[in-house]
DNA sequence: ACAGGTTGTCGAAGCGCTTCGAGTCCTGCA
DNA sequence: TGCAGGACTCGAAGCGCTTCGACAACCTGT
């Protein structure tokens, strides 16, 4: 039998300070706000009392006379198809973050639904909103206009107006990626995106990398193939000898899913590909995942800590009333590796 | 209903609904809380005004009157180390499971410290916590009985006294994993660890596993080595060939190691083991990377759902002041799959 | 009929904090 | 010498909610 939920608790408040310090409980707001000007002797007093009683404002008090919470919503998806170490990334990135403006971080799963979105804004609960994973035809996105409080998406909706959104420019990340293998003389490459699902879902970063992709191998005159790949590794294994056998002189290999890029690895050997030498392959990942592979992959990143930090940066701004950009799209990096070569020879076939 | 449609910048409060229904503030209160009677008709009419104005109380305000914060805090690791999609998996849960006691969840992440939860604990801004990859000797852990917030660990600490842990029981997974191997008659086996720094951190999982392992082997007269594993796959194969080449007979492994058991089985085939023809692996991970694995694997699964709704619902009782049990322990499931079969070459019987 | 319960409702007192208006004292400048 | 104005500080009015004590009104059983 452990201790029970009821303990009397001895909180200290904000008067204990005040009279500990000798001073109006107002004063003490002031010391803690910085919002009017107090004379440094006291100041001293005031934050003395505080440490030697151990005080901590009482944050439902704190919200509710100030009306700001200092608590953002962070609305995750939880469903497969995104891949969830990224996911975690982003999360230690927003919390992290949001604690550096002194800001604390509600979960949410999106399997609450909108009404879970308003029920936490309506309840004053949070001040800001960040939501993850967003769809082409997201249907909290309307919502969104209507509720009181700010928000930042992370991923593009098909209808953008009047939102604040950042994303990793995927259309670049495609585009780099043939740069890449076009500069090394590649002029046969093909796309292996994610599952086919996630192209019906209308993902907004799948369609986009594939345009990206499709469109620059275009400008280069370079000849493409772009399909969707199961993660499995039966399903990479299928996917890829098709792939070979249809398009022989296939020499390079645009990965955009984390979780089939091992396979793939480990596929192409197999069948009669060795990497670098017969077939490059550069992916779309982040970093650890291009690192632990062998060979180690050349890769764009997906910066999910910058991401998740200019989400954040962007919804403390909107909350100081500050007029931001409705689009932020960061730049993604090409780090070359073990994994991508000049062409060798003219078709090894 | 004057309000034009759209919603002014100020919400509902109790005093619009009340006003609206005619009856005073303290009904409205009772109504929703149902702590004291009120009349079939007027819990109508009330209910039919909130809905009316969209009402949702607010969280501060009910917070500071209250003393209930009606949130939990969830303190993750978000470390190295841990496989990140069980991670996501306890985090859904843990959500899920509040919401049905009508509860939202505070994210928290270890680097803020011991620090950090007194914060969370002293604002009042959570009613209880649930701390996930408790170490053996955690630093969180003796602040936390100081705290006047009831706590729930996953995992178990070295000294548990007072504290409520709830996790899968690792010595009976370790256990069953040899007790499968023995009944398929593998005299000679191996478990494939965790990192060896995880082992070094005191994580009482990783011990925990060993010890059930070797200590059912013996039971059994098995011949048994434990050793750490790196994740990376030149890692694994490193580990993997020194250890065949030290015990040439073995026929058996357990693998404790999620981010690794793929290129186990990768790799097993390259050193001239067929799984599971010369050798059976069972693996203690999620069924989710048991079943994407080839040949699929017998595994034990760590039930990361149950834990999280454990967890919750054992803090939830808390809350209410029930006396619940100090240790937890789910008990561990094996699934026979493709990836263990009886030892081909007879042995001794 | 009346003491003694129920039931259903109300008003008011806070919960711990922020913030506004108002004071006190002390400058500096006409 | 007088006074406008800055620098500090204080008291009090809420923020929106829960909860406690009161109190009518309606039962009971005797």
């Amino acid at each position: 039998m452990a201790e029970g939920g009821a303990k009397r608790a001895d909180m200290v408040t904000i008067t204990d300070v005040a009279r500990h310090a000798g001073v109006a409980v107002s004063t003490v707001s002031y010391v803690l706000s910085g919002k009017r000007a107090i004379s440094a002797t006291t100041r001293q007093r005031v934050l003395a009392s505080i440490r030697a009683l151990g005080y901590h404002p009482n944050a439902g008090a704190r919200a509710l006379a100030s009306r700001r919470a200092n608590v953002i919503a962070l609305v995750l998806p939880l469903r497969s198809g995104m891949h969830l170490p990224v996911l975690m990334q982003f999360a230690t990135a927003v919390v992290t973050t949001a604690r550096q403006f002194d800001h604390d971080v509600l979960l949410v799963t999106a399997d609450e639904g909108p009404d879970g979105l308003r029920r936490i804004a309506a309840s004053a609960m949070v001040d800001g909103i960040v939501l993850m994973d967003i769809e082409m035809h997201d249907p909290r996105v309307p919502l969104l206009r209507d509720l009181e409080r700010p928000s930042v998406l992370i991923g593009f909706p098909a209808e953008a107006a009047n939102l604040t959104c950042v994303d990793l420019d995927f259309y670049r990340a495609g585009a780099i990626c043939v740069e890449h293998l076009a500069a090394l003389g590649h002029r046969d490459i093909a796309l292996l995106g994610a599952p086919a699902v996630v192209y019906e879902r209308d993902t907004g970063f799948a369609h986009r990398t594939r345009a990206g992709f499709t469109e620059t191998a275009e400008r280069y005159g370079i000849d493409t193939v772009a399909q969707p790949c199961e993660e499995s590794f039966d399903g990479v294994r299928q996917e890829l000898s098709g792939l070979l056998e249809r398009h022989p002189n296939l020499s390079g290999l645009v990965v955009h899913n984390e979780a089939a890029v091992a396979h793939v690895l480990a596929t192409l050997p197999l069948l009669g590909r060795q990497v670098p030498h017969d077939i490059s392959v550069v992916a779309i990942c982040p970093d650890e995942v291009a690192e632990r592979a062998s060979p180690t992959l050349s890769s764009v990143l997906i910066p999910a800590e910058d991401v998740g930090r200019q989400a954040v940066t962007l919804l403390m701004r909107k909350l100081e009333g500050h007029p931001v950009p409705a689009a932020t799209l960061l730049d993604p990096r090409l780090t070359v590796r073990a994994s991508t070569a000049a062409v060798t020879a003219p078709s090894p076939a």
